[in-house]
DNA sequence: TCCACTATCGAACAACCTGTTCGGTTATGA
DNA sequence: TCATAACCGAACAGGTTGTTCGATAGTGGA
């Protein structure tokens, strides 16, 4: 209940304005039942952020595809869209789900480079750097309603935008 | 002094952190002084970003180059580094600043995709949220230390990053 | 059924932060 | 010299946070 309503309210009014009173008033509980719970409102935030589990897509490394984790995240955001976009949008707790995100992207995408042969080095940080800025840009965009493109169309636009560049640093070596 | 004071207390204890008390105290103004001349605290991250000319980088469009703002822009934030790092870093108000400097850098990126000959289309705009997130991404990760990579460098990294894929799609049409 | 245990409730509280008001003080510049 | 503008800081009301505490309601085993 409390979940839900930090979800309904971060909709409502964006994260910074939604209040634990009016978290407790939503969820119809107690003030000292929700503080027995939760630390913060951030720690409701982050239980909602693990509990959609932003990582169960490792990668199966098929040969030679890139990016198999693009078009699976796509459809399971598309699945838990208000969850999503109350997380993720700019309403949202932006800078720390987005940065989380980022994070376990980076290391999603770092191995599936290297083992599709990257050499391990500074400039291969930064690529990946810039693959995830990509795709947390587009997904980003997506939630905030800037466009209505279905997961597959996205992940098309993605891989038509970094797997040439990737492709072609990765023939260097 | 109050903007000195913005930014220096932010790089200690992150944006939220801060409170008006704080600014005040450090920037050594009185209360009602301060509220003559800002809103909110908000209001004095906005008038630094203002200062700072996020978009004094409009491009001279040469003929055949892309993404001519990418160095300079390096370069700039280089030079303003303290600040820039309190507007755009993690311990900065993230979720603002990161917003306006995507939206000045979709219109730019946009432009210039256009001038070289793209189509307009919904899959353009996708294109470019990709490269604008893209540019975020790496420029984000430098301030807050993820990488030592100088400007001429990330630049490079951005180009092989996006180049490849964005001339493919425009080769298409 | 009885009982111990646990979860919940909600009022009250201190501490803090915000944004405003107001009377007094200081600087500016014509 | 003096009118104007800027500044100071104390005080204030209103709101938020996180804690405490005694009372109430539900749970599961003996």
């Amino acid at each position: 209940m409390v979940q839900e309503a930090l979800v309904a309210l971060i909709l409502e009014k964006g994260y910074d304005a939604v209040t634990v009173t009016d978290i407790i008033d939503r969820a119809d509980v107690g003030r000292s039942t929700f503080y027995s719970h939760f630390v913060d409102k951030q720690d409701v935030l982050f239980s909602n952020l693990d509990e959609l589990g932003f990582l169960h897509l490792a990668p199966p490394a098929r040969s030679g595809e890139l990016f198999t984790f693009s078009l699976p995240m796509f459809e399971h955001v598309r699945e838990r869209w208000p969850l999503v976009q109350a997380l993720l949008g700019r309403r949202g707790g932006v800078g720390l789900v987005h940065a989380r995100g980022e994070q376990l992207l980076t290391a999603v995408v770092r191995d599936e480079l290297v083992a599709a042969g990257a050499r391990v080095s500074a400039s291969l940080d930064l690529l990946v750097m810039c693959v995830v800025g990509a795709f947390m840009g587009l997904l980003r965009a997506w939630v905030d309603g800037e466009t209505t493109a279905s997961p597959s169309e996205l992940d098309a636009a993605f891989r038509a935008a970094v797997e040439p560049g990737v492709r072609a640093v990765l023939g260097q070596e």
